[in-house]
Parts: C-alpha cells; structure tokens; sequence
RNA sequence: GGGUUCUUAGCUCAGUUGGUUAGAGCGUCUGCUUGACGUGCAGAAGGUCAUAGGUUCGAAUCCUAUAGAACCCA
C-alpha cells in the first residue's frame, strides 16, 4: 500500500506515519457509528465528560485507553458498539477561566449583565471547550463523533432543569437557611464532597476572657482568633470541675465588649485546650450546632470574599480574614490577654475548586434530600445488579450512601442550569402566598397568588453534578433510544468521583429510569509519578501525554498504561517505561515485517494454510488457541492488565522467539508449495494476532494488516471478527513434543553459553534418547548451530565431553580439546546440588505418614512420580561427574 | 478515631478454590554485526514471600497479633 516494495519498510516503526494517517480513515468512514439495530444487542458505554476547561492528563489517558479498548473488543465481537463522547460545562471552572479571560481584556464580571457575561462563556466555550476532545483522539479512541453532547445542549439543559421541578414537586428540593462550605474565592457554596482536608502547621492561640463582675478569666484555645470577633458564648463541659462555679456566668469579649454567657455542653471536649471553647455560631459547623440548642445569637462577621464585615469593631472591618487574625492577635497581647502560643497541626478544609481555605458560612441555598431516594441505588450495588472492579468499593459506596446527607445543589454562579424558580416581587396585590416559589419549567407569566408580572428567577444556577447525574440516560435523546442503549454495560471512572457522579448517576437511574445505569463500573488506578506522588501541575510533575505520543506512539502509551496498572492499584509513571509499549511495537512491526520480506519471493495461497501441517504448527495453533481462552476470560472478568501480558507473552515467546524461528528452516528448505503453505499459514495466524492485539494498539495493528493484503476502501481491522476459541485446535502431544524440543535446545545452548562456545562454531551434538523424532532433530539442528547431531537410545557418552540431563534426553557435547574439565565439573555439581535440594522436600513428603494417609491421591502421585524423575536424573548426573574425575 | 487496601528479586508488580523447583518486565552480568528486529538475540545471577504466633499432612496463599505504607470518611 504505501510501500512499493515490501524490502522497504523500515526496521524500525514510526507510529508518526501512521497515526493521524488511520485515524482520519476511521473518522471519513464513519466507522464507530451506531444506530438502533434490533437485530444486535448494544454494547454502550458513555464517557465520563471531561471538563471543557481540562486538558489532557495521564488519568484520561488511563481511563480512555480502559474505555476503547472495551468498545473495540466487543464491537468486533459481534455487538452493536456505541461510545457516547462528550463534555461537561464546569460552572466553577469555567466560570473562573472566564473571568480571568475578561480581566486579560480589561473587564469586570460585575460590570457586566448576566447576559452578556454568558455571551462571553459560551464564546470561550466554543474557542477552548474542544480542545481536550480535540486531543482525546491523539489517542485512537473510537467514540461514536456523530453523538457528542454537551450538559449545556438545549435538550441536556431542557432535562435538567425538568428534573429539578419533578423532584421539588415530590418534595425532594427544599430551600433553606443553613451552614453551608463557602468558597470566598469563587462566592459560592461547594458541597461537602467538593471539600478536600490538608494538614496545616498552625498554631494554637489562648486567649483570656474577662468574667463579668469578678477578677477572673477564663482561657479559650483557638486556632481561627479571628472569629472571636462573632462569638457569643463560651462553652465547657458540664462535667469539668475547673469550671463549674463559672456556668452561668457573662463573660465580657475582649475587643467588641459584647456580653456573653458561659454555658455548659456535652459536646465540649474537656481535654482540648483549656477545656473551655470560645463559641461562634455563624462561622462553625459545632458552634452553630450549640448555638441553636443554646439559643445563642448568630452575628455573621464576613463578607461573601471572606472578608469582616460591618459586625465588627469599626478598627476591624474590611479586611481580610487573615489580616483581621494578625490585628486581633496584636490586639490581645496589646490588652494582655494573650496567654500563650503553642503549635498546632490541625486538618483545614479547603476548597477542590478555588483551593482555598473554606469558610463555613450561613446563607440561603437549595438542598436535595437524599436518604430516600439512596436506598434503591444502594441496594442495586449490595446485591450485585451493578458490579464494581475492584469490589472492595462496594463497602465505601456502602458506607457513604447508608451515612448520606441532604446535598446543596445551589451554586452562587451565572453559567451553568439555571435554577427554575421565580419570585414575586410583589405589588399591590402582594399576598402572603406570594412568598412561596414558583417552580416551572418554563417561565411563568405571573404570580399565580396575586397576579402580577413582576416576578424575578432564582439568580443561582445548579451545581454542575445535578446535571451530569443524568449523563447515562439522557445523552439519548429519544425514548427509543434509552429504550434500546440503557441500561449502559461499562462505565469506567476514577474512584475519587465515586460519590459525585458513580452514586448519583445511580440514584438518579433507578428514580427516573427504575433501572440500573449501568452493569459494571470500573474504577481506574491513580497514576502518580515514579516517587508516587499524585500528578498535580503545581508540583510539575504531570508529563504532558501529547508530548508522549509525539516522542512514543499512542500505541506504545495505551500499551505501556495497561500493562502497568493493574486494577485496584496505584501506578506510578515515568515516561522511560514507555519503552516497554515502543518496544512490543517494534517487536509486532518487524514479525510483520519479517513475514512481508517473504512475501516477495513467496506467494501466498489461503488454499494452503493448513496444508503441510508438523508439529511445530500444531503446537503454535494450540497455543493460540489455549491463548485466546485465557485472554478472553482475563478481559471479561476486568483483568485488562493480566490479558495484556497473555498476549503479550504470546506475540514476543512463542510466536516470534520459537515459531518464526522454526519456520525458517521450511520457508529457505522446503518445496516451493511448502514454503508457500509456511508462509499463508504464519500471515493467517499473524493477523488473528493482530485483531487481539487491536483494541490495545490500534494503530499499528491496523497499518499491518492493511499491508498484509489489498483491502477495499473502508474496509478496516477494527470492524473484522474477534478470534474465537476452538477447543478442538488444542493438541496436547504437539504441545509436549515442542516442549521436549525446547527443553533440549535450551540446554545445549546453555553449555555453549558456559562453556564458551563461540555462536559461529559449530558443535557435534550426540543425544541418547527414543524419543525424538527425525522431524524434531531436523528444528532442533536449526535452532542451534550444529555440525552434526546423532541420537541413539543406547549413545555411549564420548570423551571429554559436557553433558546434561533434560527429562527423557542424555545430552553430550564433544569438546575434545575445547572442554574445560573444572567448569563442567562445577556445572555437574551445580545441578546436583539443586536436584538433591529438591528431592530432600519431596523425600520429606513422601516419608510423613500423615502426608501419605491424608493428602489427595492424585497429589500423592505427583509427588512420587516428581521423585522418581529426579532421582533418575540425579543418578545419571553422579555417574558423569565420577567419569569426569 | 472509624473504614478500605497493601508489604513477594535491586526497582515495579503477577501468583486463581492452600498442593511441581514462587513467576514477569525493567535493571545487572556474560557472549553475539546468525539474511524481521541491538527498540534485538542467546545464556546467567538474584527471593527465609514484612515480623511473630496459630490452623493444616502441607501456607506467599487461611486466622490472630505486631510493625510499616497508602487511600477514604469523621
């Protein structure tokens, strides 16, 4: 095809040839395209979005490789494979990518209208939004490009929005006044799972509070001195003796002069500190928990960027909050109040997105209560409908979803869902229904209580989870399609989004569809770098996958992945083991290489593939076929990394190690119609290879077989039929009698090897043996450089010659004048002493009776059979080393 | 503090329900311009399976404890 002549392919694979080349032909032929078809069962899967503002990182090179490989293998299994593509709108991050895009421009969010604000989102959106998918197919994935969504597409937004009304309806949604995790650096709530906990050296301040009306003080322990400027009580332990007397006590805070009382709680730790707590209801989850049983006032000191507000001392206000904590600290040591400072690690709450410290923060959000609508989506997972690899998972899942808490699905941003609820503004006719938001889907025209028009929707927009949790299904757009793609088969993500999205889109299948979204969910490893730390851009450790592609292949990246991350563990990367995946690449080039030489001097004949048939052939069918068994099972059961190594194993041992190598001596020695039945019949085989090999390397597999013969346009390895196990090709003897001449090859080229044998000498080999045939000699004179080879079953052994004993085989080498008689001794004994090590466990065996009366038959007779052998070897071996001496 | 997982060759990892002499890749050592491949070929060295107990005829594998590591939740 692209060569003129076949003597010109190169020795070594350049995947930059043939890359973009094949990928550019599956795309024109619309070869991943699906469509209902009754008459096929789909296979489906859909891609976990990746944001519009990401870029590609190892993790998605790691998870897309998972995922094509799947598509592929089982669309050339027969099924109607469709992998939906797509992308998911980020309202945190893109929205702060925006902002930062209009500062480079000289504009404010806040100058601007909601509208043209969104005009901008969706300009960067169309200009930036692509570009990881645009780089996704570096990576040879064969989604189906015709069903790219976005979350935001009208009829994404139109389903989300719905789902919100339906579920308000029900009762689900509710808005309330509560503590929520405040992001000062995007304004907006996160959810609890958007919270990531970091070890923090901070410090411990104690600070003294003046007791009303007395001398006294009593020590509070803090590690945010900057609150105490909202406390309004300050709580000990019912229990503490130190501070019985004081309960009930005012307290006078230092700084703001507000009277507070001293109050006793429970869940006062009394060794924390000095076992008295300052308590500052609106900015702490616990004080605001003591807050309410103690009727406490609620004095809220920050602005939504988290800085103080009006509520605190005038001296104090409009700073940072971290400013405010140097002044109030400077304050106390100023008034004398500072007892002491200590060292503290503590674990600080901070933002995934802004990656700032979070502030718990009071304010009106929206909540989806969730207990209810968890218990289906819990039960599908405990009894298996859905299954995790690995299944440890299933308990976290477990644990999590028996633990759920109601969820904040409000986000303080403009891009995204807009939440669908409208207020009355109320006019004259204002009544007190008119409170009650009006939840629509669509824009309502008027206040249904009292008429007026003046209505004004919810400013917030929905958490970007509460849209993609309908991803598995509603990527589809039409009943008939959900009817026919879900419940999906696979859907392999990282473990890190097992709550965001796994739970949910589970929640949200089993309410809307009363079915499982998908069968199986696959959890990725986390790909961390050689040290194991996790990739992060800020520790610069993260390789830019396109540069690997570029330098490697995507072949030899896909490869290199699989084979080093097993399931259920972390991998840890660096780019020099991707020579592992270059490397198997060239092996597979230069076998296909090899066989395309030949194919210039050789016709090739498929009437003749399984003519002239020895052992040889039958041994490497029969491995083929004990090949595809084990490699099927591997990867049905989400053992892609053990599946890449059978066939690896395959490819490199026996194929191209043995089976080329023995099918030179017929492809240069035999009659012309033997070579040519040698040849088909290696080509034949060669390409069922390369369709396992495939879905793995795409591209090069595809190149290869694209040479092997003339194909129509269209035609492509990726649409053929996936090799079938055909228990009827595996041929025990065949297998054994290679296996006799392997064992006999490798042990006359280890006593070249240690006697020093030059590989261009040629040796006289004598075997004393009845067992190999003239067929088996004749491969094992080639495999080896051998002048000549005689056996006999009664061979005496020469003088002066090296020896060893494989298992129905005397070997004896001549070497008059070559053998070095203290190194073939030393060889001897070596091998003595092994076998004898051996053969005291078993002897040890055999020799206990409660071994011999309580172990299973067959074992016993293995073990027997084990020790016979051995001593049979061992005794041949001591009469060789008495003739040496 | 609760949960999950892990500890096997110098490194990274396999090792099915307990049953051959515990395997692979990389790395190391030796030799090789053998007509597919030096991104290769041939050969070799290298392990008290974290530690201590226990169950068993038999343990890398099952149980208990200890030590160490990672992750998740609070």
């Amino acid at each position: 095809m692209s060569y003129k002549n076949f003597a010109d392919i190169p020795k070594t694979y350049n995947p930059k040839d043939v890359e973009d080349k094949w990928y550019k032909y599956w795309y024109d032929h619309n070869l991943y395209h699906s469509e209902i078809d009754d008459s096929r069962e789909p296979y489906t899967i859909v891609i976990p979005p990746p944001n519009i503002t990401g870029i590609l990182h190892m993790g998605h090179i790691l998870n897309n490789t998972i995922q094509d490989i799947y598509i592929r293998y089982k669309r050339m299994c027969g099924y109607n494979a469709c992998w939906v593509p797509g992308t998911d709108h980020a309202s945190i991050a893109t929205e702060s990518k925006v902002v930062h895009y209009l500062k480079e421009k000289g504009i404010k969010k806040h100058d601007l209208t909601r509208e043209e604000f969104l005009k901008y989102c969706w300009e960067w959106k169309d200009k930036y939004g692509g570009i990881i998918i645009q780089q996704l197919k570096k990576l040879g994935i064969s989604c189906d490009w015709r069903r790219e969504r976005f979350t935001m597409d009208s009829h994404y937004y139109k389903r989300v929005v719905e789902t919100f009304v339906d579920l308000y309806k029900k009762g689900y949604i509710y808005r309330g006044f509560r503590m929520v995790n405040w992001d000062p650096a995007s304004k907006s709530a996160i959810s609890d799972e958007e919270v990531f906990y970091k070890e923090v050296n901070g410090k411990l301040w104690y600070f003294k509070y003046p007791v009303k009306d007395s001398e006294e003080f009593v020590v509070v322990a803090t590690t945010r001195p900057e609150t105490m400027l909202g406390d309004t009580g300050v709580a000990v332990n019912p229990h503490d003796e130190r501070y019985k007397k004081l309960i009930g006590k005012k307290i006078i805070l230092p700084i703001v002069g507000r009277e507070i009382p001293l109050f006793a709680d429970e869940y006062v730790d009394k060794e924390f500190g000095t076992g008295a707590v300052k308590v500052t209801p609106a900015h702490d989850v616990n004080d605001y928990e003591m807050g309410l049983r103690h009727n406490l006032e609620i004095i809220n000191i920050f602005n939504e960027d988290a800085t103080t507000n009006e509520n605190v001392p005038e001296e104090f206000q409009n700073m940072d909050r971290y400013e405010a904590r140097k002044k109030v600290v400077a304050k106390f040591e100023e008034l004398g109040l500072l007892e002491k400072i200590d060292d503290y690690t503590n674990k600080v709450g901070y933002s995934q997105r802004g990656n700032v410290p979070i502030e718990p923060y009071l304010s009106e959000q929206w909540f989806m209560k969730m207990d209810e609508l968890a218990k289906p989506a819990l039960e599908v997972v405990l009894n298996g409908k859905v299954k995790f690899y690995p299944d440890h998972w299933v308990k976290t899942y477990e644990h999590w979803m028996s633990n759920i808490k109601d969820w904040c699905i409000s986000r303080q941003l403009w891009w995204g869902h807009r939440i669908p609820v409208w207020y009355c503004n109320g006019d004259d006719h204002r009544t007190l229904e008119c409170r009650e938001p009006i939840v629509s889907v669509e824009p309502p025209e008027k206040c249904p209580h009292c008429g007026s028009t003046n209505l004004h929707q919810d400013e917030d927009v929905l958490d970007t989870w509460a849209s993609s949790w309908l991803w598995a299904y509603d990527v589809f757009t039409t009943k008939e399609e959900q009817d026919y793609y879900y419940p999906t088969d696979l859907l392999v993500t990282a473990p890190d989004i097992i709550f965001f999205w796994v739970a949910r889109m589970i929640i949200a299948g089993m309410h809307y569809k009363k079915e499982i979204p998908f069968r199986d969910v696959y959890f990725t490893s986390t790909v961390r770098d050689e040290q194991g730390r996790r990739m992060s851009k800020s520790l610069g450790n993260s390789p830019d996958p396109l540069e690997l592609i570029s330098e490697y292949g995507a072949d030899a990246l896909r490869f290199t992945m699989i084979y080093i991350a097993p399931l259920g563990q972390d991998v840890l990367f660096s780019s020099d083991k991707l020579e592992l995946g270059r490397n198997f690449a060239n092996k597979i080039w230069n076998a296909g290489r090899f066989l395309l030489m030949n194919v210039q001097n050789i016709p090739v004949d498929k009437e003749l593939v399984d003519k002239y048939l020895d052992f040889t052939d039958r041994w490497i069918l029969s491995r083929f076929q004990k090949t595809i068994d084990m490699f099927t099972r591997a990867i049905d059961n989400y053992e892609i990394n053990n599946a890449i190594k059978i066939i690896y194993s395959y490819v490199w041992n026996d194929f191209c190690d043995w089976y080329v190598e023995l099918s030179k001596q017929r492809l240069y020695n035999g009659t012309d119609e033997e070579k040519s039945a040698v040849l088909s019949r290696a080509i034949s085989l060669f390409e069922e290879m390369l369709k396992i090999i495939h879905p793995f390397m795409p591209f090069i597999t595809e190149e290869i077989w694209q040479l092997f013969d003339e194909r129509k346009d269209g035609e492509s390895i990726s649409v053929t039929e996936f090799p079938k196990y055909y228990g009827i090709l595996v041929d025990e003897i065949a297998e054994s009698n290679m296996e006799f001449v392997q064992n006999v090859v490798t042990a006359i080229r280890n006593i070249r090897s240690e006697m020093n044998i030059p590989p261009s000498k040629l040796i006289n080999v004598y075997l004393k043996t009845d067992k190999l045939t003239d067929e088996q000699n004749k491969y094992i004179k080639s495999l080896v450089r051998i002048d000549k080879l005689k056996t006999d079953p009664n061979m005496e052994k020469p003088r002066a010659s090296a020896s060893a004993v494989v298992k129905g085989c005397d070997i004896f080498i001549p070497l008059e004048g070559i053998i070095d008689i203290n190194v073939e001794r030393a060889r001897i004994e070596k091998e003595i002493k092994r076998l004898n090590g051996s053969l005291e466990g078993v002897r040890k065996k055999l020799s206990n009776e409660n071994f011999v009366s309580k172990a299973p038959p067959e074992v016993i007779e293995r073990e027997k059979a084990k020790m016979n052998d051995w001593q049979a070897a061992l005794a041949k071996l001591k009469s060789i080393l008495e003739d040496l001496n």
